[in-house]
DNA sequence: GTTTATGTTGCGTATGACGCAACATCGTTG
DNA sequence: CAACGATGTTGCGTCATACGCAACATAAAC
């Protein structure tokens, strides 16, 4: 029912609830947007009707899923989605295990260290440390990266299944620099590099300024879950450096995977 | 529209949309249930059938707010969730303020120290932190408590709105042990007197072995967001421990309330 | 004042969400 | 091994309802 470029999808499948899939891509829409939504901006994105969009909200805030903002009556997600992650988190163990082992990172790298997920379209920020240093990247939890053009997404994107990967080298890779893989066939390859080495990394492909590493952690079953990443001024970003770097993230990765819950 | 004891209820307001709230219902069913349930099982709670369970339940996992447990194959809360909930984290200083002042807590009390939201009907613990000493409460963070036999339960819904208060105590208050308050009158006072002298305790009346202390904390707006509790084994909460105890909660909540965001 | 943007609320219609029942799987038990 | 029970998925018809429209409210912009 959509041809509308930059928006968050709807497709209507079948054997689901049309009216379930609007609610939740109005939560991925706010969770995409750095600040507040107004609800034309949103329908606006969707594709639905104001009313709609609406009246969709109205259950979303009724469940505190999503809330309005207290000065400016937007729209942003709210406080009830703390308390349906809490018993998730626990189980991930990212209190008590990964943020230890970021921490640890961070300091021995000296460098930003960050533990991220794959929504089905980005990597997510979940869990962030900054790094000791004076010059440092920073990035707040919540925050999106693309699958093609940095080194936590593009770890995370070679590890989903082949059609996920096929459907993003397909589509459109925008390009943010010279450095930006944009080709399909480039980026394939580069996925595939990635994978069997364990690691990926990003220098600069992004933001020039920025470089990064990154691998995969996986769960009791096996299953990858999320990445280890640290990411490094590009300026800082030396050869000699490098094995160290990577060497440092691999086993932070490999730590955070402990067997057994 | 309730009679059913053991359910997460659904009432069909106007303004909402059902399907949306059935889809909600799910997840505050899946969030109180300490272990994955069947479909028929989620059906028979929530009282719809098989069949638009099913559909509902296809639509979230193709959205990762409910996963299949690997070995069961029964549903629960999946990892889409932490990535909805990483932005809101951030901003209510889960990680950064709150947790470090529960790690100062335990420590200076010997007690587990835990922050708590109230979900609209239960409170449930999002961060804990366990006590040094060998005797030790342990709870799970998702863990939901009762609001008329615990404490964060009762200081967080004195701060709620009147009616839901009144609701509250019009409601069944459970009987867990002779000590819990059972009587509509008896709650409303309790809950008057914790609210006004900004700290609610609880001497074992939900479970008599285990008593505990809470007071609220505040956003930036000065809006009730949270609770701070310290949970202590029942032999050990002595007429003088009680006092320096409280005192500790309270400055403790006042710490993670600061002003600024 | 007019104008533009933004959000809520009846209202009719066609879409689709629900219940039913048949069909698959399993796991269990005699 | 057959027979059973319990569980979950999938057409199918129908009635509820989610959607779009348009009018109304408010508020901001110039």
């Amino acid at each position: 029912m959509i041809e509308n470029p930059a928006t968050s999808r709807i497709e209507t499948r079948s054997g689901t609830v049309g009216a379930v899939e609007h609610a939740i891509a109005i939560l991925h829409c706010l969770s995409g947007s750095p600040e507040p939504l107004g609800i034309n901006e949103i329908a606006r994105r969707i594709g639905l009707h104001k009313s709609s969009i609406s009246r969709l909200v109205a259950t979303l805030v009724a469940a505190r899923l999503v809330e309005r903002d207290t000065a400016s009556a937007r729209i942003k997600l709210g406080p009830g989605l703390v308390l349906l992650a809490a018993p998730v988190l626990a189980e991930l163990h990212i209190k008590d295990l990964v943020r230890p082992a970021l921490e640890d990172l961070a300091v021995r790298s000296g460098e930003t260290a960050s533990y991220n997920m794959w929504d089905g379209r980005e990597a997510v920020t979940i869990e962030q440390v900054p790094g000791p240093g004076a010059v440092r990247i920073f990035s707040e939890p919540g925050r999106r990266d693309p699958g093609h053009c940095t080194a936590c997404g593009k770890i995370l994107l070679a590890h989903e299944p082949e059609d996920v990967i096929e459907a993003h080298c397909a589509g459109a890779l925008e390009r943010f620099n010279e450095r930006t893989i944009t080709d399909p066939a480039a980026l394939r390859l580069e996925l595939a590099t990635s994978r069997q080495r364990g690691y990926a990394l990003n220098f600069g492909e992004l933001d020039s300024e920025i470089s990064a590493i990154s691998a995969v952690s996986h769960d009791a079953q096996g299953k990858v879950v999320g990445s280890i990443t640290v990411t490094v001024p590009s300026y800082r970003f030396t050869q000699e450096r490098q094995e160290d770097l990577i060497a440092m993230v691999v086993e932070t990765a490999r730590r955070v995977s402990r067997r057994r819950d």
